[in-house]
RNA sequence: GGGCGAUUAGCUCAGCCGGUUAGAGCGCUUCGCUUACACCGAAGAGGCCGGGGGUUCGAGUCCCUCAUCGCCCA
């Protein structure tokens, strides 16, 4: 243990702590991140899902870090001007939710600090949280462009949402009206269709007796029975309604009946939308608190009542109910159903109840002035936000990957309903509006002074803040400078990728692809949308197949996860746990796994580098192919063919497939076989492995290094100096291998792999014969076709695989002695043993010659079948022809050698 | 009700356009500290590829159907 500087011996085993944050750093100071607007170069771009302000990222935010990261440093490595523009989203019911907890800490509520001092107290959170959100992006390794971090109320954001405000509004897309909506009593805030989770739970169905009003007014002894789950919000019912052709009620359409309890007089009306099916066939009708009454109600022009207030409780309108929550109201109500004798029955019923997807409270359909987004309005000739969305995906101007996925897209743009926008919330981007007492509104960017349309200066803002999507909607647009006309617009738009979980497709996908497309339109058809191809990621749930949840408790911290195995490795674990699109379970086992792998990695660096001690080589040249040998050029030929495989399974976007791929040709190619068949020769002073050494690792550096970033950096750091080449500064801005086929060797690749299963039949029977670990036995390899290989590998089996191997013609003689024979294509494999156990060989011979056999007769049929000679191609067949042969070849060997075992 | 996905070794999962004897990791068994690595090496056991039909010379792969589980939409 002399010589050797000690800065390049490499510690036993990779230790991510002590490369991680000093690579960053220098990838940092090096400015590799910062996008540079290349002109007349095409660039890569994509806009990072901002994570929400308000708290740590996840392991969804680890899987999108470790797959943006790797498409982002692929491209960099190709030489492509590369933006990653990350970014943090405000994040409106979520944050203010958060802010309203923290503040109950201290015995307040929001109200207390009143709405520029909550505000304040917000902004505050947010400039603490920022950072840390960076730090957890930093740790993961992600390449993200930090010059550039958008949050979702800077300034340059607001203006680009008035701006997409005002055009729509102008345009008619967007309206204030009186309609139905999801009103979540908890959060206190209006909520659009998709915040809602609708799940099924157990209830009763109530059925009551609503006496018919005869000619005088006074209730008949008939009755109409209603079923009902909600019968809390009978106290608002304005009508009864019956299908149009239930013969049932035929004679009731148009009469009255009396509402139990409030005594009001309710219209019986005939609707196409009742299921005479469900109940009784007769629906109470309450506009004022159920979607679908609502819509009968407007045919039939009855009147609204609403009797439930938006904190979720009665009012007045509910006459003796007034004060009650719903579930008191609701006890209530039955027992004096009840009592008054109009209760029929009740029975157990599951029905579908919405809850808050932020809070999990009920949510309450309430009708409300609210704005919405007109999305099926047309705005230019037989174009609406909705159509323009589908039409982009259906002409697949924007690639979906999965494809299966653009299914469920354009399921949800072909259908949908109006967006409704506007939030009763105090953290967000405040709705453009003002009013004004002489009744107009002024919407503008800028903050009038006066009312558009009598110039006062008395005016007040819409006090609803927007959907925090409608400004997430923007971000491949408005995060590169729109509405300006910037250079980053210009050159980066559209971008090129977008990713995401496939559970905010609708949420954020669909309505960046209607904006984008709105916003930019001038650039139609090819610069209009906002990105080029959109990949959804699955979910990842935990060992259980649990949905992971903070109220679960099952939660894995990314960092922690991280910080345990190593950053590298936990992007390899969760790139490589499963497919695309598809959910995968988070184990442990895994991350462990992909430790073993960097620090094998780490060990086979530490081995070449060794090697290289003291050197600079130049790398093998396919020039010179005839001069390497065999496992030479089969390793180059591997390698190449490795780098075809990844190029075209990562222009899929199948990183995964190219991550195993990558793993199995450095742990068992170049680890397992390269490096071990290396050590006889170069103890023998030969310099070729090392050159082909230092190339394969530097190409396997290059190839891993979108993948994991870390350690290949601070390896290619080391190997750098050993190459005689002309090298990038960092291997962050190396180029990335591409396969030239200049080292495709069909041959040596056979040969190889002949060599690879004779060594395994070696050391099977080794074990099989229990031949002690510490012994040398001579072995005879009678060989045919790969003679010549199996020759100038000869040195390395005997080391490998710790025998004294003869090569020699197919027909040599046996010296004699006791032999253990296994056969490996035309190649007879002899290891002279001490001793042999006559009937345990015989049985062993038999064993095989029976599967022999069976391979033979299988093989027969299949020749024997003229159309498979007629139809499969000629290559398939004749390799068929080529292992009935061998098998037969091996039969006769096995039959031979048991008649020589004798008596 | 409509749509989608999953079902492959004990467990977790790969397997692109159909073409040798279906792979990996973990786990298991047996050996082994051979100076890159025990976060390791060598050898091995373990699979009617959910069931049933069909197409094809040939099906884990394509089609139909059923079952179970899960997700989305209404």
């Amino acid at each position: 243990m002399t010589d050797a500087p000690a800065s390049t011996r490499l510690a036993p085993a990779y230790e991510p702590g002590a490369v991680e944050d000093r690579i960053y750093a220098f990838w940092e100071d090096g400015g590799y991140f910062r996008a540079k607007v290349v002109p007349g170069e095409a660039p890569y771009s994509i806009v990072m899902p901002p994570p929400n302000v308000t708290g740590e990222l996840h392991l969804g935010h680890g899987l999108e870090d470790a797959l943006t990261d790797t498409l982002v440093r692929w491209h960099r490595m190709q030489g492509e001007p590369t933006l990653w523009l990350p970014g943090e989203d405000h994040a409106g019911i979520a944050t203010q939710n958060v802010m309203e907890r923290e503040l109950a800490k201290e015995g307040l509520n929001r109200h207390d600090l009143g709405r520029e001092g909550f505000e304040a107290r917000v902004w505050q959170w947010v400039r603490q949280l920022r950072p840390r959100i960076y730090e957890q992006h930093r740790k993961l390794g992600a390449s993200a462009d930090w010059s550039r971090d958008t949050f979702t109320l800077d300034p340059s954001i607001v203006r680009a949402v008035r701006t997409t405000f005002v055009n729509l509004y102008n345009d008619g897309l967007i309206y204030r009206g009186l309609r139905m909506i999801n009103w979540c009593p908890r959060c206190s805030t209006a909520l659009s269709d998709l915040e809602v989770e609708y799940e099924q739970e157990e209830a009763q169905l109530y059925y009551v007796r609503y006496p018919v009003v005869g000619e005088g007014g006074m209730a008949l002894p008939d009755a109409v029975s209603i079923a009902t789950v909600r019968p809390e919000t009978m106290v608002a019912d304005t009508g009864v309604a019956v299908h149009p052709e239930d013969e049932r009620y035929e004679d009731r359409i148009g009469r009255t009946v009396l509402l139990p309890i409030m005594g009001r007089e309710l219209p019986v009306v005939a609707d196409d939308a009742i299921e005479p099916e469900f109940g009784t066939g007769a629906l109470k009708v309450t506009p004022g608190h159920d979607p679908l009454d609502w819509d009968i109600g407007q045919r039939h022009d009855l009147e609204v009542v609403v009797a439930i207030d938006q904190d979720g409780r009665m009012n007045d309108e509910a006459g003796p109910y007034a004060g009650m929550t719903v579930e008191e109201a609701r006890t209530a109500i039955v027992r004096d159903l009840e009592d008054g004798g109009f209760l029929e029955k009740t029975e157990a019923y599951t029905h579908n109840v919405g809850r808050c997807d932020r809070c999990s409270f009920v949510v309450e359909p309430l009708p409300s002035e609210q704005w919405w987004v007109a999305v099926n309005k047309e705005h230019a000739p037989g174009v609406s936000l909705a159509s323009a969305a589908s039409a982009a995906i259906r002409e697949e101007r924007i690639r979906i990957v999965p494809a299966r996925m653009a299914t469920t897209f354009l399921n949800w743009t072909d259908n949908l309903r109006d967006w409704c926008i506007s939030r009763q919330l105090w953290w967000g981007h405040q709705i453009p509006v003002w009013y004004c007492d002489c009744g107009a509104m002024t919407v503008a960017v800028d903050d009038p002074d006066t009312c558009s349309a009598c110039g006062k200066t008395d005016i007040r803002q819409e006090e609803d803040v927007l959907d925090t999507w409608f400004s997430s909607a923007l971000a491949p647009h408005s995060d590169l400078g729109w509405p300006d006309d910037t250079e980053d617009l210009r050159y980066f738009y559209p971008t090129t990728d977008m990713q995401m979980g496939y559970d905010i497709m609708f949420f954020w996908c669909a309505r960046m692809v209607m904006f984008g497309l709105y916003n930019m339109r001038e650039h139609a058809p090819e610069g209009d949308i906002p990105f080029r191809t959109v990949i959804f990621h699955g979910l990842i749930r935990d060992a259980n197949g649990v949905k992971m949840a903070k109220s679960r408790g099952n939660v894995v911290n990314p960092l922690v996860a991280a910080g345990e195995y190593g950053a590298d490795a936990f992007r390899f674990a969760l790139l490589t746990m499963g497919t695309l699109g598809q959910d995968m379970k988070y184990s442990d086992e895994r991350l462990a796994a992909a430790r073993n792998f960097a620090n094998k990695l780490w060990n086979t660096a530490r081995y070449v580098l060794m090697q290289l001690e003291g050197r600079r080589l130049k790398r093998p040249h396919a020039a010179d192919r005839e001069s390497l040998a065999l496992e030479d050029r089969w390793l180059l030929s591997r390698l190449e063919g490795l780098e075809g495989d990844v190029d075209s399974l990562l222009r899929a976007y199948q990183v995964g497939e190219a991550a195993r791929r990558i793993h199995d040709f450095i742990w068992s190619e170049l680890a397992d076989w390269y490096v071990e068949m290396s050590k006889v020769r170069l103890r023998e002073g030969d310099e070729r492995p090392a050159a082909v050494l230092a190339h394969a690792l530097d190409h396997s550096l290059r190839l891993l290094h979108p993948i994991m970033p870390f350690v290949t950096e601070e390896l290619w750091g080391k190997l750098r100096e050993h190459l005689d080449d002309d090298l990038a500064e960092a291997l962050v801005v190396a180029w990335y291998p591409k396969s030239a086929a200049t080292w495709r060797d069909a041959v040596a690749e056979a040969g190889m792999s002949h060599v690879i299963e004779v060594n395994r039949a070696i050391r099977n029977l080794r074990a099989e014969k229990g031949v002690e670990a510490g012994s040398r036995p001579a072995v005879y390899l009678r060989a045919g076709e790969h003679a010549g290989a199996l020759r100038e590998t000869a040195a390395a089996t005997a080391f490998t695989s710790r025998v004294e191997p003869e090569v020699s013609g197919a027909d040599a003689e046996l010296p004699g002695g006791e032999y253990a024979f296994a056969r490996v294509g035309d190649t007879e494999v002899a290891l002279a043993l001490p001793e042999v156990d006559v009937a345990a060989e015989r049985e062993r011979l038999e064993g095989e010659l029976a599967e022999a056999e069976g391979q033979i007769a299988r093989l027969e049929k299949q020749l024997a079948n003229e159309r498979f000679l007629e139809r499969a191609p000629e290559a398939v067949v004749q390799g068929e022809r080529d292992r009935l042969a061998q098998a037969q070849a091996r039969a006769e060997g096995l039959r031979e050698r048991i008649g020589a075992l004798g008596a």
